[in-house]
DNA sequence: GTGAAAGCGCTAACAC
DNA sequence: GTGTTAGCGCTTTCAC
């Protein structure tokens, strides 16, 4: 079946597809009893109006785009979820779809961006996980095309972001372990390239040294994010024999946390009880785990629905008063860091 | 800066439009030496083909749609990252992006497919999380447009899926209590407007009549996906007076039974010793529980990759040989079954 | 080998 | 109110 075009349906009605267009498309100036003949013909024929002529013509595609990083260590999978999620329910909510792309085989990440704009793909970008030092801002900045930022980046482009405070959020967690009595607190670092990484490093730092507590370098290392890094790395600091070992581990996320749980469990220890671990995102699972895990949550839905609110604003041309926003990152204590006493307590 | 089109290069060089086009698609018949000076100034000018305009052209959008359930019970979120994920490397890799849309507002879920095929945006759909009668395929199979689907439907249209095999998943499971002694099962189901539903609970009766127990239909109840639900249920299910309690429960995936886990616990039971539990889906929270849940692994990421596959064949016009494919489904045994009896065998 | 012309389906001047 | 014309950027006959 040949479907519907304005044509078609100019043919069907004797008018001319300049009418139908303005008929359908609600102008003013159109005859009552024209533009009733012209959507009850429309709507017999199933007309669906052909995005890709749209676009063309009017150089919007109501689409916003999403590229998936894949440089540097595997983004976490609930993380990125939640982040799809909060877009895809806002974009959609005003009719624009989500364009999901990934850099493959020999194209570069910063290539798919180049396509993306340069073929007028989409309308606007959402960014995820900056760098330090981030091509694809520096890139998106000379294009005039919209784009909106989770992260910040040490650029001085004048973008749109949002960012959840990690200083104040890596320094909450090191606090609650000092309080605890922690001393020697070890910490896994994404790799510092990532823009992130920087702050919370600087957060570790912070509350050591508020504290008047030595920083031991051995005791900081870096890992990739996975759970099988997190593990490896939590072993060799348990088990190195030439430094005392920390009593207490933060990572950077919540895999790399789970990992270091394992560890402590592989090497006889108890979590919480010989040794404290903090993560950092509140992964769903983070709650289920045994015990608990204490993490830093962030509203990462929520990011991703204001983030691409702020899109749509400057996609529809409009200013966007809040241009860089910093979001409080919350603390989450659970049973790796204080152990629950009397378990019976919870069952009720 | 406007941006560069095949008339911008045309005019830099010289040539006309026609010719440019003919350069950059590579075909044989341009000379040499115009090749190279078109190729440059398209380099220099940093061309990139408007996708828009080739989409319009051409009738081919190099893009597959992704509508994302919003109907019935909200999806996992686990299992639909994994999905997407699936689709989009295997999408990616040949150059295809990926849309991802929603039903929103006064829109219905078939009215985005109505969208997303007559606005030709799209080049083939992917369906998931079937119904027993399910609107999208019979829409879908009037279209002409290549689609392939996650599971399967009643109807008799010929399209080509992959699904898991519920049945014997599910039977599996049941067996695996049985064969610890439990005779009173309890199912908390989806609700089996979903296929994938009725084939679970075909599973569960066939492994009873199997062993000749019978079926307390008191121990069937429909529950919605969620946590919360499981929880619910699964109280209600053991706190029952006139009826003996199940030993054992199963639910319709992961997130169910950990609300069911909850509930056993906070009913001052043991899972896995006074109360076994069986999920679904495996999500990667499942091992980390306590005890871990015992459930049934369907490789969502493969299959994602799988059907991805199949569906640009079609898009590709070529025929695709295996249209049906049932894969089988493993049955992974944890702690909420089998309670591990000498924990610090585990340690080494 | 190269170019002119037509058309994908739509919108937007500009006439009448 | 309605129709004519032009054009978004590209590909594709069909001449020469």
């Amino acid at each position: 079946m040949p479907s519907a075009t304005l044509k078609s349906i100019a043919k069907a009605t004797g008018f001319s597809v300049t009418t139908v267009s303005r008929a359908l498309a609600g102008y003013g100036d159109v005859n009552e009893a024209t533009r009733r003949l012209i959507m009850q013909e429309a709507q017999r024929q199933g007309y669906v109006p052909n995005q890709q002529a749209r676009a063309l013509q009017k150089q919007l595609t109501q689409t916003i785009g999403l590229v998936l990083p894949n440089g540097g260590p595997r983004f976490p999978n609930p993380f990125f979820e939640e982040f799809v999620s909060g877009i895809g329910s806002e974009a959609t909510a005003v009719g624009f779809d989500l364009l999901v792309s990934t850099a493959s085989g020999a194209e570069s990440e910063l290539d798919v961006y180049r396509r993306l704009v340069g073929g007028r793909r989409v309308d606007g970008l959402v960014l995820m996980r900056t760098w330090v030092r981030d091509a694809r801002v520096a890139y998106l900045a000379t294009t005039g095309l919209p784009y909106v930022v989770f992260g910040r980046t040490e650029s001085a482009d004048d973008y749109v972001y949002i960012d959840v405070d990690g200083v104040a959020g890596q320094r909450a967690l090191t606090e609650h372990l000092i309080a605890l009595g922690h001393r020697r607190i070890a910490y896994i670092t994404p790799p510092l390239t990532l823009m992130f990484a920087k702050y919370r490093m600087q957060g570790y730092h912070d509350a050591m040294a508020d504290a008047g507590l030595p920083l031991d370098e051995r005791l900081v290392v870096e890992g990739d994010l996975t759970e099988r890094d997190g593990k490896d790395i939590a072993r060799r600091l348990l088990q190195q024999r030439d430094v005392a070992p920390p009593t207490a581990i933060m990572t950077g996320n919540d895999s790399m946390a789970i990992g270091a749980m394992k560890a402590i469990q592989e090497c006889g220890l108890r979590v919480g009880e010989d040794v404290a671990v903090g993560g950092y995102d509140d992964v769903s699972s983070a709650e289920h785990l045994h015990p608990g895990l204490t993490t830093v949550r962030q509203p990462i839905f929520d990011i991703g629905q204001r983030l691409t609110r702020m899109l749509l604003e400057l996609i529809a041309g409009r200013q966007v008063s809040a241009r860089a926003t910093l979001m409080r990152p919350e603390l989450v204590i659970r049973g790796s860091t204080v152990p629950e006493r009397i378990p019976d307590e919870e069952r009720r």
